[in-house]
DNA sequence: CGTTTTTGACCCGCGC
DNA sequence: GCGCGGGTCAAAAACG
């Protein structure tokens, strides 16, 4: 149902890449077989060119036979196609220097760089991951969209009257609003429509807040990073000049007041920790603090670091009552790929931000039916001290509590699928950062799952490492990548310390066709 | 020497 | 209008 037109253009314009990968676990081994009888063949072979071609293919074919002769012809392949360069090179030095021990550091010099390959091969793949989960949750936003308004004009069908020919007038503005919101291309906008979203937008997006014109001010200030490239600087002048001239760029501002919106969603997390802070993959630098009132603890200020003018800030505090609790508060969405660990939180502000706006920015008549209660709904009846939203606040924020006892924790998991991931990652280690964002990941395919059900609270779900292996499952036609990626995605979700998960991969065909069948 | 942290100043919105 | 509080800036200091 979901197409990944963004992700799947990374692995296939680099038809290497599978291969690649896929080849990497033989070409150490073979690498390995060829060290230990290097010696009888360099006896046997001749120096010039075309005998090294031959030498090298009869040398594969014997390492071939040796290992496993039923599969000759396949490996055979592969081995002509990849262990060319190496084996020549092998065989080069084995010529001029004679000595082992020299060949044997060759290889070892060979084998690092595989290995280095492959582990940027992996970091490649991790980021297309991440990339493909943030496309996905927005392609989830606009199917959730999609169908709020579809339920709207089968609810003012049922209750025909005039007033509800202007909701559906409302409620047809809601979905492209809602597009342009999350900062998708606004194609299927008509100029009309989007010309009701410019005058009316803006001011929608403020009305749930506290404060309208301090909305409007952080608007403007949050618009700057955005319509420019360069950051955070000046962003008084910069908004208004843009307030002078926005007239004229409609779009751009409409972009920019949909990614300043985004940012304005937080995710808190509230965790015990003795460190300063939670790490949580991503550089960040500090750029202030102040003493909170009614506080005596500072609360410092950080800004993400790992790509040049990205919008992520998060704020850390300890709590007041409890100076061992660390109160992380996320913000905004990353412009940059991530490393994995960081891709977790990261994605958990993006989850969660979306859900949030897509809250805030539904019609207003039907408090309760937005995504976000629906969140609220589908997790806090299974574990109502675990995740709060405050929508009272001056930002939508969710906030996760990760300081219950361990004991309340695993009572909760065991009833609650979206506490799965978390306790099978060990997040009460807070140092492993991963709980919020495959909380994140949890909740918002629950929301999605009990969007699609009826509203209901989904009994059998699924967690968040088999949600992304869904995703990946749907995504990789080519069983290459899927097993290079499934490979990739279990060591990214579970760790080096969980191989129990092994059976998650197994597990992703059954996900991906309930999900499916959930659709 | 480049990067990060510290810290006082500043800006802005809000309430009185 | 003024003070307060939250958030940010930017120069200086610290660090690696």
């Amino acid at each position: 149902m979901f197409r990944f037109p963004v992700s799947l253009g990374g692995p296939h314009d680099n038809p290497k890449q599978p291969q690649s990968s896929d080849e990497q676990p033989h070409r150490a081994m073979m690498d390995e077989v060829d060290f230990f009888r290097s010696e009888k063949r360099d006896d046997q072979n001749i120096i010039t060119d075309e005998t090294k071609r031959v030498h090298v293919k009869r040398e594969n074919s014997r390492v071939v036979d040796d290992d496993d002769r039923s599969t000759g012809i396949n490996t055979g392949l592969n081995l002509l196609t990849a262990h060319t360069g190496s084996d020549e090179s092998m065989v080069d030095d084995g010529l001029s220097v004679d000595m082992e021990e020299k060949r044997s550091k060759i290889e070892n010099v060979q084998l690092r760089e595989e290995l280095k390959k492959a582990a940027e091969e992996i970091q490649r793949l991790k980021e297309m991951l991440s990339q493909t989960t943030n496309n996905f949750n927005s392609l989830q936003m606009q199917l959730v969209a999609v169908m709020r308004q579809q339920e709207d004009h089968h609810h003012l069908a049922m209750t025909g009257s005039k007033d509800i020919a202007n909701k559906r007038h409302e409620g047809s503005e809601m979905v492209p609003r809602q597009f342009i919101e999350l900062g998708l291309p606004t194609a299927e906008v008509s100029s009309e429509e989007r010309t009701t979203v410019r005058s009316r937008s803006p001011p929608s997006l403020l009305e749930n807040s506290s404060s309208r014109q301090r909305g409007k001010r952080l608007l403007e200030r949050e618009e700057s990073p955005e319509t420019q490239s360069n950051g955070w600087g000046n962003p008084n002048k910069v908004s208004k000049h843009n307030a002078s001239s926005s007239n004229d760029n409609v779009s751009a501002i409409d972009q920019s007041t949909a990614e300043a919106t985004m940012r304005k969603a937080r995710v808190s997390v509230r965790a015990r920790s003795e460190a300063p802070t939670l790490s949580d993959g991503c550089h960040w630098r500090k750029y202030g603090q102040k003493m909170a009132k009614g506080n005596p603890c500072p609360r410092a200020y950080f800004r993400c670091t790992m790509a040049v003018g990205c919008p992520v800030r998060k704020q850390v505090q300890r709590c007041a009552e409890e100076r061992s609790i660390l109160i992380t508060t996320y913000e905004g969405n990353h412009n940059h790929p991530l490393p994995p660990a960081a891709m977790y939180m990261a994605s958990t502000t993006t989850a969660a931000a979306s859900m949030l706006l897509s809250g805030s920015t539904m019609s207003s008549q039907d408090g309760l039916m937005n995504p976000t209660n629906l969140f609220a709904r589908t997790m806090l009846p299974c574990s109502s001290s675990m995740a709060t939203i405050s929508a009272s606040a001056p930002f939508p924020t969710i906030t996760l509590d990760l300081t219950e006892s361990a004991s309340n924790v695993n009572n909760q998991t065991n009833n609650n699928p979206l506490m799965q991931f978390p306790q099978r990652s060990g997040f009460t280690e807070l140092n492993q950062s991963g709980l919020p964002q495959m909380m994140g990941q949890a909740l918002y395919y629950n929301q999605q799952q009990s969007k699609f059900s009826g509203l209901q609270i989904p009994t059998q779900s699924l967690n968040a490492g088999e949600s992304v292996s869904a995703a990946t499952a749907a995504i990789a036609a080519n069983p290459n990548f899927a097993a290079a990626l499934a490979a990739a995605l279990t060591s990214i979700i579970n760790g080096p310390n969980n191989h129990k998960n092994g059976d998650s991969n197994t597990g992703n065909n059954n996900v991906r066709t309930s999900s499916v069948e959930r659709q």
